[in-house]
Formats: structure tokens, C-alpha cells, sequence
DNA sequence: AACTTTGTAGAACATTGTTCAATAAAAGTT
DNA sequence: AACTTTTATTGAACAATGTTCTACAAAGTT
């Protein structure tokens, strides 16, 4: 049966090329102006043809965060740090986060900032409940895991920590792209202090146990 | 020379009529449905109307956007904890902060998420650059200053604190936005959970002066 | 009363997402 | 090889959008 399957590849290969032409004009022209007849008239197709590929224009930016959050993935899977150092591995990929999300600021606020509701309910699917089911916090989850099991922190402790710097990870990310106009030493003095006050914070306020504040 | 006050009067009425019916229609369908159609429908007038008091449909959101913050800088002017409890004063501001974003969260997606280059230069000139220039952040930034003078920290980081827990802030907000369906009590655990580690875990941080950290 | 400014409407345009009916091409079946 | 079914593709069409332009009426000024 190798013709089903080079029709599924070839299937697959104009789903491929219609995505790296939503892709470019994302690129060059911002996710705002991406539009379905753009897309046509960039791979010398009629505009109807999208939709033999694709659900509409959603599913479109449903793919292309998909693949900008993949690219996410691999740059935080990519962090080999000693495991037995959980404290630097976490910091190294928070920044790895931080970086990876900055090289692509017009797919990441595709993921994170769009507020169809398609593009939404896909958001929600891959950042809303449990964290385990997130691949992108499930690996965060874990390095938090190693570093505060040590600790004697309960599950559901770690489980709101992992979303809490996710969420706060989330808003540095996105003051970062918002503030394009910022210049290099005055963001990498952010992050910085960002990952000093956040991680290392948080880690201090562990290792003192669970000491009541009162200041 | 009542004529020209009470022309001007009129003419800030119908902005007021236009905003109202936006900010309904923004309410009821949400931020991507508005339309200056719908808006001119709404108070029964020709679309082309909106045009003559109001630039064009960015020039409304950013108005929009405005009233919201507004809103926000109320409720965080409104704050009223006995001043030599800096600390205390903080956490209930970022509770506030929070909660207030979070009753109008099309209001503050305007403001906080939105892509549209008009949109996004508004944003900018509230959320960019030094914190005093935001009049939101400007009220937090003072607190943290009271709060964070006492233990002689310099200048600079006051300002680099300011702004990481203004944006980290936000991306608590945008996560409980964003995953509307969360429960009330899981909401709540968050909100604690986030004050806890960022603000009380800064403060703890701080009070044992600068230590560092080789975890 | 003549003139100017301001408010309002209607028609029109280009662009958008999307659908539908028709057709060409390919694959499967006999 | 002839026929049938499936797949790929197009062109025309529709409704909704933001916006502009021309025209015109109303209000204000002189």
C-alpha cells in the first residue's frame, strides 16, 4: 500500500507548505496580519485550497503555536545540567525558557497571547490544569520536583510553586517582547534579577523551612 | 461663552455614548467581536459617525483600555493599610492588583495582550521604560521603595525589583484569565500561594541581606 | 440673510474568512 | 480499457469588516 502513504506524505507536505508560508508572513509582517488569502496567494494557490488542508484560519494558528511551542520544548529538553545540581539546572532552564520564547516573540504570542477562542482553548489544553499534562511545565515540574523533594515540600506545595513560576516566567516573557525597544544589557540585567529574585528566592524561603513571615 | 463649552459637553457625551456602547459590546461578546458597526448600531447611529469622534477603531480600544486602567489605578490608590506596615501594604496592593484585573479581564486583555500596533504603542507608554512613568507601577514602585529602603538597597535595584514583580504579577493574571474555567478555591490557593513566594520570598531575601546563593 | 463650521448619513471600496458548485486529475474497480 | 469513486483545485459568490468620500442638513457666526 505505498501509494496511500505518499499520498499522506504529500498531504502532509502541502499542510508543510502552507504552515512555512503562514510562517513567513508571521515573520515578516506580525501575527496580525496574517490572513488566509495572504497564505494562497503566497504558495500560488487559490484561497479555497487552505481549507481542503485545514479547518480555517484557527486551526492554521493552532499549528503554528503547536510548532513555535515545540520549538519551546526542545530548547528546554535541550539543558543538560548535572542532576545533582536541581538548583542551577532550574535556573538554566528558566533562562532557556526566557531565551527561546524571545527568539520567537510573534509564535510565542501566538501561544500565549491570543485570545480567539480557538487559539484560547488550545492555550488552555496545553497550559491549564495539572502541570503534568503540559509538556513544557511537565519538564519544569520536574526539575522543581528533584530540587524541593529534598525539602520535604508536599505535592500540592510543588504542584501551585511549578504553576506560580510558570505564570510569573510567563509575565517577564511577555514585558520582555512588549518592551522590543529595550535595550540588551538593561534585558539581560532583568533576567538576572528576575531569576535571583524568583528561583533563588523561593529556594532561600525553602531551605529557612517554613518559617512564618511577620515583617 | 457657554456655547462652545456646552458643544464640547455634547460632543464628549456621544465619545461617552460611543465607549459605553463598546465597552457592552466588548462585555457581552468579547474583545475579538467588536466592531465599529456593532458599535454604531448599538446607539443607532451611521458607522461612519464613530469616525468623526474617534480616529478610527484603535483610537476606541485605546480608550477602552484606558477606563480599564483606570479602574485598576483606583483600586490600587484606594488601598488604605497604616503606613508603617510596608510590607503588609504591598501584599494587600498585589491582592488588589490581582483582583481588580481580574473582574474586568477584557478590559485588562485589551490593555495587557492585545498585538495591534496601535494598541501595542499604548501599552508601551504605560508599561514601558522607567516605572515611574506608569501610573499603576508608579504606586507599587512606591511601596516597594518604603518597603525596601530600610534595608539599604540601592536605586537600581528597587527599580529592576519594581518592575519583575509588576510582570510577574501580570502573568499570574494572565494565567488565571486564561484559565477561565479554574475553581474559586484553587484561584484563591494561587493568588496566596503567589504573594507567599514572590513578595514574602523577596523580603526574606533582602532581610538577610546579600547573601548569595550557591545551592 | 449669507456664510462657515459641525454633525450625520449613504454609498462605495478594499479586505477579510468562508462556502459552494463545478471541474480536473488521480486512483480504484471491473 | 472503460467506468466509478475519491481527491485536488479553482472561480465565483457572500457576508462582515474598517475606512473614506461625497452630499447634505443643522447649528452657530457674522
Amino acid at each position: 500500500m505505498g501509494i496511500k502513504e505518499r499520498k499522506e506524505r504529500e498531504r502532509d507536505e502541502r499542510r508543510e507548505l502552507i504552515l512555512n508560508a503562514a510562517s513567513e508572513i508571521v515573520a515578516s509582517e506580525g501575527t496580525d496580519n496574517l490572513s488566509v488569502r495572504k497564505i494562497a496567494s503566497k504558495i500560488e494557490y487559490s484561497p479555497s485550497i487552505i481549507y481542503h488542508y485545514f479547518q480555517d484560519k484557527d486551526d492554521i494558528q493552532n499549528h503554528l503555536m503547536a510548532r513555535g511551542y515545540q520549538k519551546i520544548i526542545s530548547a528546554l529538553a535541550s539543558v543538560q545540567v548535572p542532576p545533582d545540581q536541581p538548583a542551577q539546572r532550574l535556573r538554566v532552564m528558566t533562562r532557556q525558557y526566557i531565551e527561546a520564547a524571545l527568539q520567537m516573540p510573534d509564535e510565542f504570542k501566538a501561544v500565549q497571547l491570543s485570545s480567539s477562542t480557538a487559539v484560547l482553548a488550545f492555550t488552555a489544553s496545553m497550559f491549564q490544569g495539572a502541570s503534568e499534562k503540559k509538556p513544557a511545565l511537565r519538564i519544569l515540574h520536574q526539575s522543581l520536583k528533584e530540587l524541593l523533594k529534598e525539602e520535604n515540600m508536599d505535592e500540592s506545595t510543588i504542584e501551585l510553586t511549578a504553576q506560580i513560576i510558570a505564570a510569573s516566567t510567563l509575565g517577564l516573557i511577555i514585558k520582555l517582547i512588549l518592551e522590543n525597544g529595550i535595550g540588551e544589557e538593561q534585558r539581560e540585567k532583568l533576567i538576572e534579577h528576575y531569576i535571583r529574585c524568583i528561583i533563588d528566592g523561593m529556594l532561600l524561603k525553602k531551605s529557612l523551612s517554613s518559617r512564618q513571615l511577620e515583617v
